[in-house]
DNA sequence: ACCTAAACCTGGGCGC
DNA sequence: TGCGCCCAGGTTTAGG
């Protein structure tokens, strides 16, 4: 479910629910496949009476920083929320100093919360929002690369956060076939797609993210992007600028929505 | 490097 | 109502 949008914006609702409050107690229902590498005991024990002084967002990944340098690390995965009240699903609840309590929730259980002693070395690829990611620097990412552009877009070591919806969206408003080599893009579309994502990500950011199915706010609320949505989730439907049909097709086991008319 | 399929899970929607 | 199938914002692993 979540990419960067989803997740920051769950990242911005809920740091001043949590800063500066301690953890005072740790709770897990048939929490087994999320709790990774440490059980539901050894994860109460690790963070009972720490404060959390901060959280980050890296690509997909949440950061709760504790002032002790240690860092709570949830990931989503494809259902997971992050809850100021709870909800049905809910895996771990995290009990706070000050009576109030925030929830993991996760339908499918694909997402992940796990604890390190030290500030966490994920192996991602550049925020494609920060400064440091210019098209300079895309132009050589790209380089030499032989397999297909979307594919790449989605690895998360080659670029994180971005997911399936926003790749189709980038893709359609640079106006770049999925289809495409990665290795193949001239500087114009670097270019191009650079903007692209840049502009789908804020938007999506501005807009709360989208919920096309489970998505949800830490208020449990729905995001509103999915309104906004020009190709993703889109098929049969006439293409915004040239009313071609936007048509589906499968790419690296996902699906993948483009306008063959615009992109090429 | 690059591609494919399968696996991890649950739930919602749809056709019959 | 119910069953069976297909689909899903992600990631990992195995194998070619």
């Amino acid at each position: 479910m979540p990419e960067l949008p989803e997740v920051e914006t769950i990242r911005r609702d809920i740091e001043p629910f949590v800063r500066n409050r301690a953890i005072k107690a740790v709770g897990a229902i048939r929490a087994k496949n999320v709790l990774k590498g440490i059980g539901a005991k050894g994860l109460e024990k690790a963070l009972k009476g720490q404060r959390i002084e901060r959280v980050e967002r890296r690509g997909k990944f949440l950061i709760f920083k504790l002032a002790s340098g240690n860092c709570l690390i949830i990931h989503l995965g494809m259902t997971g929320r992050i809850l100021k009240a709870p909800d049905r699903f809910v895996k771990v609840t995290f009990n706070l100093s000050n009576g109030k309590s925030f929830y993991f929730s996760d339908i499918r259980m694909f997402g992940k919360v796990s604890f390190s002693k030290t500030y966490p070395v994920l192996k991602l690829g550049p925020e494609p929002l920060a400064d440091d990611f210019t098209p300079a620097r895309f132009k050589e990412m790209l380089k030499g690369r032989g397999g297909n552009l979307k594919a790449l877009l989605l690895d998360q070591k080659f670029l994180a956060g971005v997911g399936n919806i926003y790749t189709s969206e980038a893709l359609y408003l640079a106006g770049i076939s999925p289809k495409r080599r990665a290795g193949s893009l001239k500087f114009a579309e670097v270019i191009k797609l650079h903007k692209a994502l840049r502009k789908v990500l804020s938007e999506g950011i501005k807009y709360r993210g989208t919920s096309v199915s489970d998505y949800q706010d830490a208020s449990g609320r729905p995001g509103s992007y999915q309104h906004r949505l020009k190709v993703y989730d889109q098929a049969g439907r006439p293409c915004k600028k040239c009313k071609a049909k936007i048509r589906r097709i499968v790419i690296g086991q996902r699906s993948t929505f483009f306008c063959p008319h615009c992109q090429s």
